[in-house]
DNA sequence: TAGATTGTTAATCGATTAACAATC
DNA sequence: TAGATTGTTAATCGATTAACAATC
């Protein structure tokens, strides 16, 4: 129980738990098998009973776990036990519906401010919340004591950004921008690169055995050994 | 080379290689070591190295990667030698922004249509693109020949949604909505839920050490000393 | 009690890292 | 040739699955 070191595999599957006990709540089921978690889920039973026993003992041998009971456990180990307040850093395209998205959706997560640098954007009202300057970020994290920063700006800008907001105190990113970005010991980055996710998703969808081996003609017909141009 | 079922892990990393790989051609780099791509990646040499020999020997000992010809074969490889066709089903906040994005910054898309159910939004345009109602998407998806399909609609819909694609000959999903679709063999989903993005990062957000040891805490409140009897 | 299902340990599987011969 | 770096095999590490005793 609560040892350490907690795989970020293991914790990329704890909202996934969450949602679903919401939905059963929603539906008046009160006691839950991680048989039944496993159909809703799509994760093995095994691999769901492992992963809550990491952070305690939540279930009743022979009966399940109570859904009300097990949520507010996933609740609290998540860290969603107060609303967590954040920003949105890019207010173009993908950085509007980010905050009126989350804004609708999520319960858990407030975004108190959307910054931009771009003066035209500046001033715009994203579902009553205006869009700032990104100069008045600084002090708005501290003032808020934000954690969470959301970056949806261009690859260009998007390093800049975050070591902005790093400096200033954030220790979480979730970065839409196409780049990988540089940051210190202790601050963490999930990559939400959704061209990236295409991209792969096309790999799937046509026959690779196909493709494939037009690579290994293509191979066979262009370098007869030029292969590698020997300089 | 070219043996099959290559794991998810690597083909999940192939679209990075190319986007770095552009980056660098662009910077007018011809050569390139695993040593620096690894760098620029994140991931280590052995590892690229290694994902790049499932496909063939595209290297030179001694000299490294030529980075015009590696980007052509991680083009075919991942199947984005031809554009790719493709449909967002979700006009919403989302949708609309998915669509401007990819329509600006993915040059192996082409998004040819956006529907709805909403008669609301149908007859709407994002970016010279008309929103059409969703018993439309049928015969385009036949004309198109679509593979692939993009799901930006609530969670209630989404399921319905991707049953309507999948039988019309959707082989690919990148499914936004919070739900777990459930599709037949040989149907590949891959997710982009925003709100589990979010909340996992959440995590890591606040020190684990003292959340967690809140929970045990609390444990001890309701079970007085139950947490593991030794029977 | 008998049946069910958890929590946990052991076995397996897969992915990453290390090492190095091949070779440019 | 000497130096560098790939491609590939072997070793390690981590995550998933299987199994089962504990126990409700």
């Amino acid at each position: 129980m609560s040892s350490r070191n907690i795989s970020k595999t293991v914790i990329k599957r704890l909202p996934i738990y969450l949602r679903i006990l919401d939905q059963l709540i929603r539906r008046g089921i009160e006691m839950i098998s991680s048989k039944e978690l496993s159909n809703e889920s799509g994760f093995t039973a095994e691999q769901i009973r492992k992963d809550l026993a990491y952070f305690g003992a939540f279930g009743t041998r022979g009966a399940g776990y109570n859904t009300l009971f097990l949520r507010e456990k996933l609740i609290t180990i998540i860290g969603l036990d107060s609303i967590t307040d954040t920003i949105v850093i890019g207010a173009g395209n993908l950085g509007t519906a980010l905050t009126r998205y989350n804004l609708t959706k999520n319960p858990y997560v407030n975004i108190v401010a959307v910054f931009d640098k771009n003066p035209k954007l500046v001033g715009n009202k994203i579902d009553g919340l205006d869009v700032l300057p990104i100069n008045k970020a600084p002090q708005l994290i501290k003032k808020y004591n934000i954690k969470v920063c959301l970056i949806s700006v261009t690859a260009n800008s998007a390093q800049e950004v975050a070591d902005l907001v790093i400096k200033n105190g954030v220790k979480a990113i979730l970065n839409f921008a196409p780049v990988k970005l540089s940051v210190p010991e202790g601050i963490h980055v999930h990559n939400a690169d959704l061209t990236i996710e295409l991209q792969s998703l096309i790999y799937y969808s046509s026959a690779e055995e196909e493709r494939l081996s037009r690579l290994d003609r293509e191979s066979k017909g262009k370098e007869p050994d030029l292969e590698k141009p020997l300089s």
